[in-house]
RNA sequence: CGAGCAGGCUGCGCGGCCGCGGCGUACCCCGAGUACGACGAGGAAAGUCCGGGCAUCGCAGGGCAGGACGCCUGAUAACGUCAGGUGAAGGCGACUUCAAGGAAAGUGCAACAGAAAUAGACCGCCGCGCGAGCGGCAAGGGUGGAACGGCGAGGUAAGAGCUCACCGACGGGACGGUAACGCCCCGUGCCAUGUAAACCCCGUCCGAUGCAAGGUUGGGCUGUAUUCAUAUGGGUUGCCCGCCCGAGUACAGCCGCGAAUACCGCUUGAGCGUGCCGGUGACGGCACGCGUAGAUAAAUGACCGCGCUCGACAGAACCCGGCUUACAGGCCUGUCUCGAAGU
RNA sequence: GCAGAGAUUUCUGAGUGGUUUAAGGAGCACGAUUGGAAAUCGUGUGACGGGGGUGACUCGUCCGGAGGUUCGAAUCCUCUUCUCUGCG
C-alpha cells in the first residue's frame, strides 16, 4: 500500500493551524484527520548540509512506513524531527509508534500490531540489554 | 633496507528480505492501479572562481566608459586551463615553486629616522690660515627597505671610473633558436631608488542576462488601489546619441482539480572504452564496441547473516571543459634521487 | 538553483596604505553634586600571552581564518568559514 505525499503549501499551512500536536523525544507529529493517509517530512536547512538531511529524509520515511500499517483511521501527517547530533532509526520509529498509540490512531491494539511491529519491539528490547 | 621525488588507479564487498524514483512490457475493475524486468549520485556531484554550448533581449547601429588576462611556442569549441621550453628562486639530488610586459610616456605615494629620498654634506678626511673661517673630497662612520655599481690595485694633499683587471649594467654586432632567450666579440667609465596585487601605458579578448533563461496551455465576472497618457513616462546594455510604444502594474472575492500549477526545455554529449597510426607532449585521426540518473516538499534507506584493513570527504537539479577547496585508507608504476650495507 | 552584500574591543559603529588613531556613542567602575536617589559633570575602562617585591608598570600578538604583494596591510590580491538579502 502507498502513501500519499503532502505537496501544496497551502495544505502544510492547514495542518499546522488546525492539526493536533504530539511530541515524543525524538521529534514531532502534527496531525489531523482527512480523506486518505497522508504524511510529509519537514526538514530545513537548520538540520545540516545535504547528506544530513536526506538521511533524516530516509529515516522519518522508513520510521513512517513501517508503523503505518497499524492505523485504523486515514489522517495527514507531519513528521518534525527534533535538532541533534546524532539521527537513529530505531529511536525515530520508537517515538512514532508510540505518539500512534497514545493518541489512540491505532486499531484494536492486540489486532493492530502486525508482526512487524513485534519484531522490531523484539530487537529493539534485544540492543537495550546489550 | 631506509628516507624521498614524480605520475596514476581505487573510494567496503557478498547474500537474504521489506521499501523508493522514473522507464519498458503485460493485465484490468482504466486510476496519479497491479505484476514482472533491467537501470538508478561523485572524484570531488561542493565552492560558483573562469571558459564554452543552449535560450531570451538587443541585432541601422555609433561612441565613451567598464572588466579580464600578461615570458615564448603550441594544444583546444574556448579559457585565467593544459603541454613543451626560457628566465628567476629553493633543494646535496630526483625535482619543486613563480599574477614572470613596461618605472628614460606621464602623474601620484614613500610615515619615522637621517645632513640629504632623487637630492645633498652631519661627523669626518685633506690644503690654506694664529684663529674665526674659506676651499677641495665623498674613501670611512652613522640613518634607512632604498644613499648617483661591487671588489682589488695604481694614483692623489686627501680623494674620485681619474686609470687598470675581474664581475655587474647599458649600447651595437655576429652565430644558434619559429620565439622567449642563450652564447661570443666590440664599445661606453657608468647615466635618473622602490612601488604598476597605485593611477596608468602597450598588447590580446569581452553586447547583456541567466533553465527561477525561455516556450505552449493559461477561461469568465466583479471590486479596489496605483503609474502615465505626448513627455519631466515606459522599454531599449552602465552612460550618451539614436530607435520603438499606448496602455501597464498590484491586490481581493466567486465559478473552477489547479496557476509558486501542468507540459516542453530535460538529457546522445566537444560522450565512454579498446586497438592502431601521427606527435617529445597536451592532443589529433581512423576502426570496432557500448547505450549510461533525470527528480521537482525533490528517488539509494531499514533489518538480518558473513568477511576484512571496521569504511573518509560527501548527494546530480540545463549540459560540458577546467581551476580551487575537503578527504579514512588501500594499491600500482619508474633507465628516478640520496644514504647505508653487500658483491 | 542563480545573483549580490557583509564580518572591526562587552554592544553599536567610524576608519579604505604610514610610524600612537584601532575615532565617537552606549554599557561598566570610581569620584563630585544630594539627607538619599535620578539626572548632570569629571576621570578611567578591550582581549590573550610573557616579564615584573606578581606592586607601580612594561613588552609582544590580535580588525572572522590562512597565505601573498609592499620597506610597511584593518585597508590591495587569492583561497576559506560564517551571516544576511534579492530573483518564480
Amino acid at each position: 500500500m502507498k502513501y500519499l505525499r503532502i505537496k501544496r503549501k497551502k495544505d502544510f499551512t492547514k495542518i499546522l493551524r488546525v492539526g493536533k500536536r504530539a511530541h515524543a523525544e525524538s521529534l514531532t507529529i502534527v496531525w489531523m484527520p482527512s480523506d486518505e493517509t497522508k504524511f510529509a517530512v519537514c526538514v530545513g536547512k537548520k538540520y545540516g548540509k545535504s547528506v544530513v538531511r536526506n538521511r533524516i529524509k530516509r529515516l522519518l520515511r522508513e520510521a513512517f512506513r513501517s508503523n503505518a500499517e497499524c492505523l485504523a483511521i486515514s489522517c495527514s501527517f507531519l513528521l518534525i524531527p527534533r535538532a541533534a547530533k546524532e539521527y537513529s532509526y530505531a529511536a525515530f520509529a520508537r517515538d512514532v509508534g508510540k505518539i500512534f498509540r497514545r493518541e489512540k490512531l491505532t486499531a484494536d491494539r492486540s489486532a493492530g500490531v502486525g508482526e512487524r511491529e513485534c519484531v522490531l519491539s523484539q530487537n529493539l528490547s534485544q540492543k537495550e540489554d546489550v
